[in-house]
DNA sequence: CTCTTCTATATACAATATGATCACTATCAA
DNA sequence: TTGATAGTGATCATATTGTATATAGAAGAG
């Protein structure tokens, strides 16, 4: 797979759509200044390259009464990363888990209700006897949150 | 703010939207088998509840060439936090930082182009005289991608 | 320089979805 | 019993969509 490019009015229609996501795509091109179809090869173009990944509705974990967010690095068994996998798979609380280098083999990263429910879901983690270590850092805040708009103007064509 | 519920209704409905999120609400309510109006008030309820936060499209940094991800935790000088966050908030590649408990002080999650780009990357991170150390863990792969259906369906009312 | 390809534009049209109501019903709790 | 809340099914005018076409300009290959 090659890098794909996006320019300026790919990223005028992205942010375009970040920021009002219902005006629907006739609309936008009045926005833009650009033809109608111009927008929808643009954004057909862009999902089908896998710049624009999906249309889902972004859910907050936080408005489902989910407060506290960790990051939980496990060390594990040798060769027993599937089997890890599989296990951190079936843990609903586990929003994410990466292979990494350096000290942990997999970093987490969860979400509990409170403290206690983080002890819980940690206990349910740890359940897997081929983990042999975990150390967890709690998030207190956020700092700066999840985003990706200034990422996309630095790929941008020309900058 | 109080928790927001969901039913099997409302889960059944992000998950349809998760899935399929171009086929609009008159088609999602023939597909749920109910009214578009039902459809139509759960989805207003839900975004303004911050159930779902947004229906912003999801970019991803891969498809833009951004191959590698890292994780880097900062130890920062006392009381220079708000302008170390600042600093941070400059830099494109850093999606997301978190105040944690334990060893560090922040959590960075930032991603480049390759690794060499990581080193251009970390060293511009660390040009902040306030930041004292730091330790980067690179994502190898991810073994459980992104994700909130499962947790949406724990949340969920009766369950 | 010329040919080819790609992209954007303008326009058209039928089919469909939208937003906004409304009246009616069922359910639940006080 | 009385409200309050939610879902239903219906209507309506209007706007958007999906799809197609022909054209013009720009960029790249030879």
């Amino acid at each position: 797979m090659v890098e794909e490019m996006v320019d300026a009015l790919d990223t005028r229609i992205i942010e375009l759509f970040t920021h009002e996501p219902r005006i629907g795509v006739l609309e936008a091109s009045r926005r833009l200044g650009v033809a109608r179809a111009t927008v929808q090869s643009r954004l057909d173009k862009m999902v089908s390259t896998g710049v624009i990944s999906s249309f889902a509705p972004t859910v907050d974990p936080h408005a489902l009464g989910y407060r506290v967010t960790a990051f939980a690095s496990l060390d594990i068994r040798q060769g027993a990363r599937q089997s890890v996998a599989a296990h951190l798979e079936r843990i609903p609380e586990v929003l994410e888990v990466h292979t990494i280098t350096g000290q942990g083999d997999l970093l987490c990263r969860i979400v509990a209700r409170d403290n206690d429910d983080l002890q819980r879901v940690i206990d349910e983690l740890v359940g897997d006897a081929d983990i042999v270590r975990t150390s967890t850092l709690i998030a207190l805040s956020t700092v700066v949150g999840p985003r990706v708009l200034p990422l996309l103007h630095r790929a941008e064509t020309g900058s």
